[in-house]
DNA sequence: AATCCACAGGAAGCCCGGGAAC
DNA sequence: GTTCCCGGGCTTCCTGTGGATT
């Protein structure tokens, strides 16, 4: 299995990784979630920022903020930084105020108000089990665990517009309100969101209450984008690495895209990587423009390989129907291909109105362009076209063990209609 | 103007595996 | 043990609809 050769040139390849100079400083700061110290072109939102929550250190609970900005435009970043820097402050205070709390829940992961509070009531050492209460009970046992508390929780709720589309705005309503309850502790909200209409479908009372105060973050434009990046490219590399058309290129394609930082520090950060995988000792747009491709496809890769099986199938289906189709997938012929691979490989059909619905989520997580289109006395359907490349489609699920019996499968007839 | 196709997508509720409380 | 709750995946039933055709 291992032979000798191998293991030498394996050798050869780390000997070579270590003799060759790195040409980072330090990888971490070009991390999206490294929080540096100084966040360039955000001072104005900081202020702003800090001014709201200011009044944490005369002993009152700040008003609730409302962050708004598209990804990438360091909403949380600031959010984070604002707070670290009002915790160590109330710690050097000489005048006595309640103790200050952060606790900081991202709802695109903790996307159900049960566990938000489940969270919450972590935060203040309350341990509580991940399922089996009424989530009423766990809100009873966060307000009794520090009711009583001289304390000042400053919750921030990161994308918070996924909670509220998956399961409504009550756990809102509920911490909106909950100072009623405390007899001692205090409570305030910072709730973050990338979606500007997210406000629409929140109880008219919450959005009041929620937004006593809001801030928002406008995109970078690309001179910005070229602050920042120079910023943590210096921290980052080691002198004289980067061409200089680097960092120019990576702003101009992170801003296309919406001004996006995160994106821009990823772009660098991955261009660097292929740069020294390829034993170079200077990063240069080639290495960008493999950094831009490299993202983009080990993204979709990863998409694709966890795809529950139900919804690889289907996307199995409309590959199908685009290399051998002579017309657009619609949802129908969708459904019959479906409906043929899982006769074919013994599995348990779902009905059209859940493949409905799979399709919809392959939408949203960009694999697929799914439209809703009228075709008159023929009825009103989706197209479904594929929005990644099909090879890359069939490479992915073909290391599927589940679908390899399909794997040349051809949809009955190219259903040809009129 | 009326009809009618082929679905879209909302609402309600089932079932299951997790667990808590009594 | 029984009874309750939560969350996720799913089904059943249903009403709604854009626009070519009649």
């Amino acid at each position: 299995m291992f032979v000798a050769s191998e293991k030498r040139s394996l050798d050869a390849i780390f000997d070579t990784f270590l003799k060759s100079p790195t040409i980072f400083r330090n990888r971490d700061v070009l991390r999206p979630t490294y929080v540096p110290d100084e966040l360039p072109h955000r001072e104005e939102h900081i202020t702003r920022l800090g001014m709201i929550l200011s009044s944490a250190l005369r002993g009152a609970a700040p008003s609730n903020v409302f962050i708004y900005g598209k990804t990438g435009t360091g909403k949380t970043a600031a959010a984070k930084y604002v707070l670290k820097h009002l915790s160590e402050k109330t710690k050097s205070s000489e005048v006595s105020i309640p103790a200050l709390k952060t606790a900081y829940v991202n709802c695109r992961v903790v996307d159900t108000n049960y566990r938000v509070l489940a969270n919450l009531c972590k935060e203040v050492g309350l341990e509580v089990p991940f399922t089996g209460l009424p989530t009423d009970e766990v809100y009873r046992r966060f307000v009794e665990e520090t009711s009583d508390k001289n304390v000042l929780i400053i919750i921030v709720l990161d994308e918070v517009d996924m909670l509220v589309k998956k399961d409504g705005d009550d756990v809102l309503y509920d911490l909106t309100r909950i100072n009623t309850s405390l007899k001692r502790g205090r409570v305030s909200l910072v709730g973050i969101s990338n979606d500007l209409k997210f406000k629409d479908y929140l109880d008219p009372r919450v959005v009041s209450s929620l937004s006593e105060e809001e801030v928002v973050f406008p995109p970078y434009t690309a001179p910005e984008l070229q602050d920042i990046l120079r910023q943590r490219a210096s921290a980052g590399f080691r002198e004289g690495v980067l061409d200089d058309g680097v960092i120019n290129l990576c702003a101009a394609l992170a801003a296309r895209e919406h001004g996006d930082a995160r994106r821009a520090l990823d772009l660098l950060r991955v261009a660097g990587e292929s740069c020294e995988r390829a034993g170079e000792q200077k990063v240069s747009e080639k290495h960008v423009r493999t950094a831009q491709n490299c993202i983009e496809f080990d993204t979709v890769t990863e998409t694709l390989r966890t795809l529950p099986l139900q919804s690889k199938l289907v996307l199995y289906s409309i590959y199908l129907l685009e290399i051998h189709g002579e017309e657009e997938a619609i949802t129908g012929s969708v459904f019959d291909v479906y409906t043929e691979l899982c006769a074919q490989l013994g599995l348990d059909l779902l009905t059209q109105r859940r493949v409905g619905d799979l399709v919809n989520e392959l939408d949203m997580l960009g694999i697929i362009n799914a439209k809703v289109e009228s075709k008159g006395r023929y009825g009103r359907t989706k197209k479904i076209k594929l929005s990644v490349p099909s090879n890359q489609v069939r490479e992915v699920l073909g290391e599927d063990e589940a679908l390899k019996n399909v794997s040349n499968y051809v949809p009955k007839g190219s259903r040809q209609s009129s």
